[in-house]
DNA sequence: CGAATATTTGAGGCCTATCAAAGTGAGTGG
DNA sequence: CCACTCACTTTGATAGGCCTCAAATATTCG
C-alpha cells in the first residue's frame, strides 16, 4: 500500500471514457474474431474482479502468477528497471487490456504491472484460459491478435525512444492514447490523463524535469493544455503534425477475414 | 537491387553457428509445443524457398503479402522510419524467426524488412497458415508464443532505448545475440557479425558515429573485439555486467507444460 | 586499380541530464 | 479552520553525453 489516495476523476463517476462494466465489458477484447458463444464462454470462466487502489503493484517481476488479469476499468502499466535503478514503461495498460498475456504461455515475465488510477481487473486462470484456446479457435486468434497489437505498438515507442525529440515523443503518445481510447473529435477533445510527470519521463525515456519544460512549451505552442489531470488537445490534426502519428499501425479494423470465423452460436 | 555482394563469411562453409537447413531446420521454430506431426504438417505447407542477396527489402512498408516468411539461415531485420527521416530498427531476424508474423492476422504492416546478409527464407501462404492454426494447437501456441517473445525483445530493446548509456546498450544488444544464436562458452567466443556500424546505430538509437567512439572504447576496456566481420568476447561475464544482461526474459526454457501438449504422432 | 561504402578522427554545439531548491496542491490531524 | 506533510510541479544553473558537420583513412568489390 502506498497509501495515497485515489484520483476522485477516475471513479465510476466518470463513465464517459471507461464506462465501467460488470465483468467483461463490450468493448473489452475488442477483437472481430470472437463469436459471441465464444466471449460468453470466456466471461463464465472469469473467477473474480477486484478493485485496486492506485500505484499499487499488480504483478511483480519474477513472480509466478497463475492468472492473466484484464483490465476492465482504469490504467496501468508494465515496467522494467535497469540495474542501475533507470526504469522504463514497456506498456500502457487501458480497459480491454490485458495485464501479462504472456503468462499465458511462460512462467515467469521479467516486468512488473503498476495501476495507475484506481482500477479493477479480473482474473482469468491460466489454466481456464489454456483450455479455452484449445478449444476456441477465435478466442486463440484473439489473444494472438492481442499479441501482434501489443508489438506493433512497441514498435511505435522504440521509434519515439530511439530517433524522435521530447517534443515528438510526447505528442505520439498522447495521439496513440486517443485512438486506444476511443477518443474522438477532431477540435478541443479532452479526456482524463492520469500519468504524473515522471511517468511520463519513464515511458518516454526522459527526465521528469524535461517532460515538464517540453509540455511547458508545447502548452505556449497551443499544442495541448495538461491541468487537473485532463488533457485537452485544441487541435487534433497539429498534433498529430508534431508527432509524425499515423494510426494505421494500431491495426484496427485490420483483422483478416474476421467476418470468416464462424459464428455459428450468434446469441 | 543494391548491388553489395554478399559477405562470404556467412555463405554455408560457415556452419557451425547457422548451419544453412534444406527446408525448415531443425531450430527452425523453436517452440517445444510443436509435435512432430504438426511440425511435419508445417514443412509440407512451405510453398518455396528462396536466396535473397543482402540489403535487400524483403517486405515494404503498407505492402500486403500473403505470405509469412521465416528465416532458414541469414540474417535480417525489421525497421520503421519517423517522418524525419530517422530510421528505427525494431527486430532483429536471426534464423528461426518469421519476418513478418503479424501478416498471419493483418492485412498490413507497419514496418519494412531488409535482409543484412546472404539469407535463404522459406514462405508458408497465410491461408496455408491460418489453416494449420486452426487445426494444431501446437503451431497455434508456437506462433503465439514467438509473439510473446517477440515482445519480450522488444520490452528490453525499449529499456536500452530509454535508460541505458550508449556502452550499456551495445553491450546488452550483443549479450542478447549470444543467447539467440546459441553460443556457448564463457571465454573468447567468436562469432560472425553482420551489422554495420551505422546499423548498430540505427538499432539502439545512436548515430554511426558515436557506436563508432563506444565501440573503440570498449575494445579499449578489453569487452569485446570485432574485426572482420567477427564478434569475439574476451569474458562473456564482465560483458553481461557491463549490459546488466540476464538472459531469464528469452523464456527459453520455460514454456508452460511443453510436455503436457498431445505429442500422439510421434514419428 | 578506381569507385563506392565503412570506419575513424576532429571540432563545435545542442539536447537532455543532473543537482538544488522553491512553489503548489491535496489530504491529515489538531 | 489552519498548520503540516507529502508528492508533484516548476524554476534555475551547470554539465555531460551524444549529435552534427566535415574530412581523412580504410575496406570492399567491380
Amino acid at each position: 500500500m502506498t497509501g495515497i489516495a485515489p484520483i476522485p476523476s477516475y471513479r465510476s463517476d466518470h463513465s464517459e471514457h471507461w464506462p465501467s462494466r460488470h465483468l467483461l465489458g463490450s468493448s473489452l477484447l475488442r477483437s472481430p474474431c470472437l463469436a459471441k458463444g465464444e466471449w460468453r464462454a470466456l466471461e463464465q470462466a472469469v473467477t473474480w474482479s477486484k478493485r485496486f487502489d492506485p500505484h499499487k503493484d499488480l504483478i511483480s517481476e519474477a513472480e509466478r502468477a497463475d492468472n492473466l488479469l484484464i483490465v476492465v476499468s482504469g490504467w496501468a502499466y508494465r515496467y522494467t528497471c535497469a540495474s542501475d535503478g533507470g526504469r522504463q514503461l514497456t506498456a500502457l495498460l487501458v480497459p480491454g487490456d490485458i495485464a501479462n498475456l504472456d503468462m499465458l504461455l511462460f512462467e515467469q515475465v521479467a516486468y512488473s504491472v503498476r495501476t495507475l488510477t484506481d482500477i479493477t481487473v479480473v482474473a482469468l486462470p491460466r489454466k481456464q484460459a489454456l483450455a479455452l484456446v484449445e478449444e476456441h479457435p477465435g478466442i486463440a486468434r484473439t489473444f494472438t491478435g492481442l499479441a501482434m497489437i501489443e508489438n506493433a505498438i512497441a514498435s511505435k515507442w522504440m521509434l519515439s525512444l530511439g530517433r524522435r525529440s521530447a517534443h515528438a515523443r510526447i505528442a505520439h503518445l498522447i495521439c496513440e492514447l486517443t485512438i486506444r481510447l476511443g477518443i474522438v473529435g477532431e477540435a478541443d477533445v479532452a479526456f482524463p490523463f492520469p500519468l504524473r510527470q515522471e511517468q511520463i519521463g519513464d515511458l518516454l525515456g526522459l527526465t521528469n524535469i524535461h517532460v515538464n519544460r517540453t509540455i511547458q512549451q508545447m502548452r505556449g505552442q497551443g499544442l495541448i493544455r495538461l491541468c487537473d489531470r485532463t488533457l485537452t488537445i485544441p487541435d487534433v490534426a497539429s498534433l498529430r503534425g508534431a508527432a509524425g502519428f499515423d494510426p494505421g499501425y494500431l491495426n484496427l479494423h485490420r483483422h483478416i477475414d474476421a467476418a470468416a470465423r464462424p459464428t455459428a452460436d450468434v446469441a
